[in-house]
DNA sequence: GCTTGGCACTCTACTATGGGGAGTGCTAAA
DNA sequence: TTTAGCACTCCCCATAGTAGAGTGCCAAGC
């Protein structure tokens, strides 16, 4: 794909006054804004080139052009250039991320604050319990009945509890020790090695195993083993700010979106596939492969946590968005996120 | 009011079609379904007489009649048979909410599975945490530097989880003795009581106190005192299937109510007042009082934990929402969580 | 050979116009 | 009190016409 310098011009000044105005652009506006001396006559010439090339098209024939995915696409990888954040905005980005929370909330905060700032929807990856992280403290608490609420700590701060229906009643002093045998037994173990170890125990030690240490494998199995609630590994905010977006004008379109956003699972894929890349990446309309987000972009960049990358953010808009000022904040709250992770 | 039986008939004939189909119902259309063997002018005779009680009104001269909010709410009052549940339906309900989970997600699922049965939105009040509440357990966990994860567990299962900065770094057998000190002392109280018992002994032990007691102290309280977090004491799931309803065609009305949905204060109040009442309470459009209900109905219900009305859940949709069917799904998902909450 | 002005053509968006249909209110008769 | 009849109103929709924007192409100009 060769394009000379005065077709660039043309097709930046086209995507940038498209997405400004989201209207197509003609041949008179286009050769006024560039800049470049040309009657509209040729600028229409060059639009024939471009259009040739897939990187435009016209919705009728007496419309202006518009850019395709394509076009968007040479434009975000060639074209663009980033617009460094407002001081005012990096500070606001820094007074929410950067007061002490725990990580479910600095998440949150996160999302939230990059919706706010790009009047679009934030989207935030929550890192996967990872075997790596590192066993750190179980709590056993007795509820009514057979009931006992099991609290696990992870080494990264993580806090997990689930509710467990035990084969009989536990008194409090038979609770207290088997979190005693677990915790001094397991502290600073790798969930992983916690969970093989766990496998190994209950293999040997057979019929014969203190019933309080069966009782604490049983629940800190379960804790550990609990299978993960897709829907909690994603956060979602803004969505209702894509409600304004003429853009994205088809309500059931809309509402397909907004379901993706609860059942969250194509979002989490797109966001795994964006976690081994470095830096921000960006995906275009269709060419994520999820046909709910037809007339959407993705900006995405991945967050570390002790230097060691553990998930993924971004930001969803239409994909007619302002890529240049959405960039920098996808960037920067990556870096400012995983700076808070780290001090954890 | 006095409306006569005939004129009864009518209205309810006339607003279960118009919920039904949602166009204005004409007097030919009227006369023949509802049964009474009247001729077309009669029927207009008795929408005229309808109309100027203020329970009907046409859009324009030559459409049918279209109930009002008055209209409505007569029918819900005095007019309306509920149609029991089906039992497949109640199994599912059943089945969500009998199968045993911490507080948390027994909420969730109540939420989810009312916005499930009745295609619109579900909504849960998430109790407040009562100061009558008692406390259970306290864990001190140090993270890096001086930031310290304090876990606290009240009588209701519910767990709590902050980080904080300590005024310097604990070692971990500091941390065990603070949490043990703790729970030795205060296990059981309500919370309330720990709160005051805390204030007295700052202001009694001043310099003298142990250093380890006064930082259980500072945390415990700064656990206990916690702003609440708004937006965390409100289920909403379903949004979405708002979406796909005509009557609220209007996009950004639509959008208002999400920000409701997200905002959440609004919701709370209106759930809050119908706290008090016992069984189904239904809000019908403006009636509420919030700008953003227009065309909107709520049906609530109170749910309960060991006896006394701790929450409120309930049901969003249209103004022409299919009452009959929506009541019992609300009161019964009601039913079932004060069941599910009691065991707990 | 690239650029440009001119021109015919196309397509949309908007407005005006005019039936067709549904439903009403009113009146007079049963 | 109920009913049939009738004139009237208003919406909905299809049709037609117009203005405007923008294109493609051609031939002339630099």
């Amino acid at each position: 794909m060769s394009l000379n310098l005065r077709a660039e011009v043309l097709l930046k000044t086209l995507i940038e006054r498209y997405i400004a105005d989201g209207q197509p652009v003609g041949s008179r506006a286009l050769a006024r804004q560039a800049g470049l001396e040309l009657s509209p006559a040729t600028v229409r010439n060059v639009m024939a080139d471009l259009e040739e090339l897939g990187l435009v098209s016209s919705p009728h024939t007496s419309a202006g052009r518009v850019p395709t995915e394509l076009g968007y696409r040479v434009f975000v990888d060639t074209l663009l250039r980033v617009r460094p954040l407002d001081s005012s905005e990096v500070r606001r980005l820094k007074g929410e991320l950067m007061t002490p929370q725990d990580m479910e909330h600095l998440l949150g905060s996160a999302s939230q604050i990059m919706s706010k700032i790009s009047k679009l929807a934030g989207i935030v990856m929550v890192p996967r319990r990872d075997e790596k992280a590192a066993f750190r403290h179980i709590d056993f608490i007795g509820l009514s009945g057979q009931r006992i609420l099991v609290i696990l700590v992870t080494d990264d701060g993580h806090v997990h509890n689930r509710i467990i229906s035990a084969d009989r009643k536990y008194s409090p002093s038979e609770l207290v020790q088997a979190a005693n045998y677990f915790n001094d037994t397991y502290a600073g173990t790798s969930l992983g090695s916690v969970k093989r170890a766990l496998l190994n125990e209950i293999q040997q030690a057979g019929e014969d195993m203190q019933r309080i240490v069966r009782l604490a494998v049983y629940m800190a199995r379960q804790a550990i083993d609990g299978e993960r609630d897709e829907t909690e590994d994603l956060v979602v905010s803004g969505e209702s700010n894509l409600m304004e977006i003429p853009d994205l004008g088809d309500i059931h379109k809309l509402r397909k979106l907004f379901d993706a956003f609860n059942t969250k699972r194509d979002l989490l894929h797109l966001l795994d596939q964006s976690m081994r890349a470095g830096g921000v990446k960006i995906f275009i309309g269709s060419e994520a492969g999820y046909e709910v987000l037809e007339d959407c972009s993705v900006v995405t960049a991945p967050y570390s946590a002790d230097g060691e990358v553990v998930g993924t953010l971004g930001v969803i808009g239409p994909t007619r968005m302002a890529y240049e000022h959405i960039i920098p904040i996808v960037d920067i709250t990556a870096r400012l996120l995983s700076a808070a992770l780290n001090l954890q």
